[in-house]
DNA sequence: CCGCTCTGTCATTTC
DNA sequence: TCGAAATGACAGAGC
């Protein structure tokens, strides 16, 4: 008879430890005991109330694919599935029949809820509920655990398949492995995808609705390679864990590989692809809900837009290089398996960059792109490549630097880095203020020239007023040169009315932002190479004149002196100004209105031209200047962004580290009172391992637990 | 006087 | 092919 007690045991304990850590509300739900409740109650019990409202809790989550984030509604379908798979603990019905038939009240051993839940299942039917029960942790038996190495899982096997019988002949097939849930909820990659399509387009219906469970399990029987070696298809099963410390001990383990393969490069490389994927379905169903960072994930997602819009809003250019929907969530999510929540910033990262046509269906790529794809983004942004270019920002983006999420001297550096990424932040934002104060001055309206043209006209917009009748007006008309500070300066009025830009952008470099902005929002801007304007008469948008600027006028006068006296020598019938903004044909038939000498038609055509010129020259700076604006834009943005993300990446990382102290405490926990249950059969190993689990969970404890298992089967043998 | 910025202009290329 | 625009380069004015 397949240890029922255990399946449920093991299940529901997983569940709760899973439900504690991952921050899903169950701390708020009065019905729910925590999970140390749970394994600290009364011969580990969870009754058949709690066993309900844990299922009622789980199927009352009712998420909506679109009210909830991806990864949040994808964890919380895990979690119910992993509830309801206790449904079907591939136990035989005639087995749990006959184990309830033969149940003894007393010694605290109860199925609660699992009727219900089987009738739900077409299992038992009128099966008398006990009232409250409890399910012992282990069968009694021993509590240690042989390894049964899994040559084809390499050195992670171990993992999967730490079994307990002395004898390995003794091995059996066992359908239905009650932790077989504790890995199933990870189907290969098209399955995932598939389900988090489905999860997509329709909401979920939990309630009655076999088919998802089917659904759930059918994926996972197909595709989960436990399950295939559980139903003998490639190993053959030793007897049972019944061990919850095992299976705490291995959702450490668990979380420990994880590190460990973003870390260890080897682990991610073609030799162990195998290794890799396996390594990553059976951790991505662990990993996933022990987190709650939903919220911060789903911040750096939007961040990530955020930043894409940026460009986008920033650089057309940019833009259309990324146009090919960025940050689409649609997209397969061929990495989410793989710790699911606290690296989904880097999924996301990916998701945003990462073509469709790349194919990630290979675990190993998988791994890849879980820590070394994100620098693709760069590559997408063609046009950002430089601003990306930064080494520190590749660094951070590549994810590496997830590499020790657990050494704190990195935190510690990357905590420093944060500090100094701000200070240069805000030194820049002064470098930026003393810019526009004293550097490099962008603002035309400081020449003289521009000055005296900003009092000219208020609606000069060369091109703006290329669709108006009305032409800019330069103030000199003798000149009839068209300053682009009229442009600005009407520009900063349409802002100032429109606003909307962040302070510290004002301070970066104001007459710069200013350019910028007049290029990035104003459509007319696009027109700015082909300002025609010069050819609207001056006199129906000669603006007011302002007294103030008279003196600055008399500087123009002076700079355009030299033609008009030379036009005035040569006794040229009209101004210089319609000489230079007449259209082409205009021009020529006031040229042919004139009998003019050749000195005169040589000497109007040059003021045309250098009146045009001038006006093309000033549009030429102005350009050049306002992409430099915008590339320090961009350039402050992806400072910002830096920033930002490793403040997010600093909190994972300290998020994590709890989550492993909890889980460490909780193997504490659960291994003291077995011990307390079974102490006698612990040996000096058991409590060797006991201490070990005490220090924090690193590699070297894997590697020590490791090898202490292979030390206990080697004695155990002896014996 | 020097250095810098701004501006206009020229020559050339591009559209 | 022409005209206009764009742009690099240069020079002058002004600070």
């Amino acid at each position: 008879m397949p240890d029922l007690k255990k399946y449920l045991t093991e299940g529901l304990l997983q569940v709760a430890i899973l439900l504690s850590l991952s921050g899903m509300r169950v701390d708020v739900d009065p019905y729910l005991p925590p999970f140390r409740e749970i394994i600290q109650g009364p011969s580990l019990a969870l009754t058949q109330t709690q066993f309900h409202n844990l299922r009622n809790i789980l199927d009352g989550y009712n998420l909506h694919p679109k009210s909830v984030d991806l990864d949040g509604f994808f964890t919380a379908r895990r979690l119910l599935s992993w509830v309801r798979s206790l449904d079907r603990l591939q136990v035989p019905a005639a087995d749990l029949e006959a184990w309830l038939v033969h149940r003894e009240p007393d010694n605290g051993v109860s199925i609660p809820g699992q009727v219900g839940l089987l009738e739900e299942a077409g299992g038992l039917e009128d099966v008398e509920e006990p009232s409250e029960l409890s399910m012992r942790l282990g069968n009694g038996g021993e509590l240690g655990y042989d390894v049964v190495e899994d040559q084809t899982l390499g050195p992670l096997g171990h993992m999967s398949r730490n079994l307990n019988h002395p004898d390995e002949d003794e091995l059996i097939k066992e359908e239905g492995d009650g932790m077989s849930f504790f890995w199933e909820q990870e189907p290969q990659q098209n399955v995932r995808q598939e389900q988090l399509e489905n999860a997509r387009t329709q909401p979920l219906m939990f309630n009655g609705e076999e088919e998802e469970d089917e659904f759930m399990v059918d994926s996972w029987r197909n595709t989960n390679p436990f399950h295939n070696q559980m139903f003998g298809e490639d190993l053959q099963l030793a007897g049972v864990r019944d061990d919850a410390s095992l299976a705490i001990e291995e959702c450490l383990h668990l979380i420990d590989d994880n590190f460990a393969s973003e870390e260890d490069p080897e682990l991610t490389g073609p030799g162990l692809q195998n290794v890799g994927e396996h390594a990553l379905q059976f951790q991505r169903p662990l990993i996933s809900p022990l987190l709650p960072e939903q919220e911060s994930t789903f911040n750096l997602e939007q961040q990530w837009q955020d930043v894409l819009a940026i460009m986008e809003s920033q650089d057309m250019d940019i833009a259309e290089t990324t146009g090919d929907s960025p940050l689409n969530v649609s997209d397969s999510d061929r990495n989410t398996g793989s710790m699911d929540n606290f690296i989904h910033q880097d999924v996301s990262l990916h998701r945003a960059t990462l073509p469709r046509s790349t194919d990630a269906q290979n675990s190993e790529e998988t791994c890849r792109i879980n820590n070394h794809s994100l620098p693709n983004l760069n590559l997408d942004t063609s046009a950002n490549v430089e601003a990306f270019e930064d080494s520190d920002i590749i660094a951070l983006l590549t994810g590496t630097s997830l590499a020790s999420p657990l050494d704190p001297l990195l935190e510690e550096a990357m905590l420093d880095e944060i500090g100094l990424m701000d200070l240069a932040l805000e030194e820049l934002e002064e470098q930026n203020q003393a810019d526009s104060d004293s550097g490099l001055s962008l603002d035309y309206s400081q020449s003289p020239t521009s000055t005296t043209g900003s009092e000219s006209s208020s609606s000069s917009s060369s091109s703006s007023c290329s669709s108006s009748p009305s032409s800019p007006t330069p103030m000199i008309p003798e000149e009839g040169a068209v300053g682009y500070t009229h442009i600005k300066e009407e520009e900063e009025e349409e802002d100032g009315a429109v606003g909307g830009f962040m302070p510290e952008q004002t301070k970066m470099c104001q007459s710069s932002f200013l350019e910028a902005r007049q290029f990035h929002r104003l459509p007319w801007l696009e027109h700015i190479g082909h300002d025609h304007t010069y050819n609207q008469p001056q006199s129906q948008k000669k603006p007011p004149k302002d007294p103030f600027d008279e003196s600055k006028e008399k500087v123009l006068e002076h700079l355009s002196s030299r033609d008009e006296k030379h036009a005035k020598s040569l006794n040229i019938p009209f101004s210089n100004e319609r000489i230079v903004n007449l259209p082409v044909e205009e021009f020529n038939r006031l040229l042919a209105k004139y009998h003019l000498n050749e000195a005169q038609l040589s000497l109007i055509r040059d003021i045309r031209r250098r009146g045009k010129n001038k006006l093309a020259a000033q549009n030429c700076r102005r350009r050049k200047l306002n992409v430099l604006v915008g590339l320090e834009r961009n350039v402050d943005s992806l400072r910002r962004l830096r920033v930002r993300l490793l403040r997010e990446k600093s909190e994972i990382l300290s998020s994590i580290r709890e989550i492993k102290q909890l889980l460490n405490s909780l193997y504490q926990e659960v291994y003291e009172r077995l011990r307390e249950e079974q102490g006698l059969l612990y040996t000096d190993n058991n409590f060797t391992l006991q201490q070990d689990c005490t220090s924090p969970v690193t590699s070297q404890r894997r590697s020590d637990s490791h090898s202490r298992r292979k030390l206990s089967k080697r004695q155990k043998r002896k014996k």
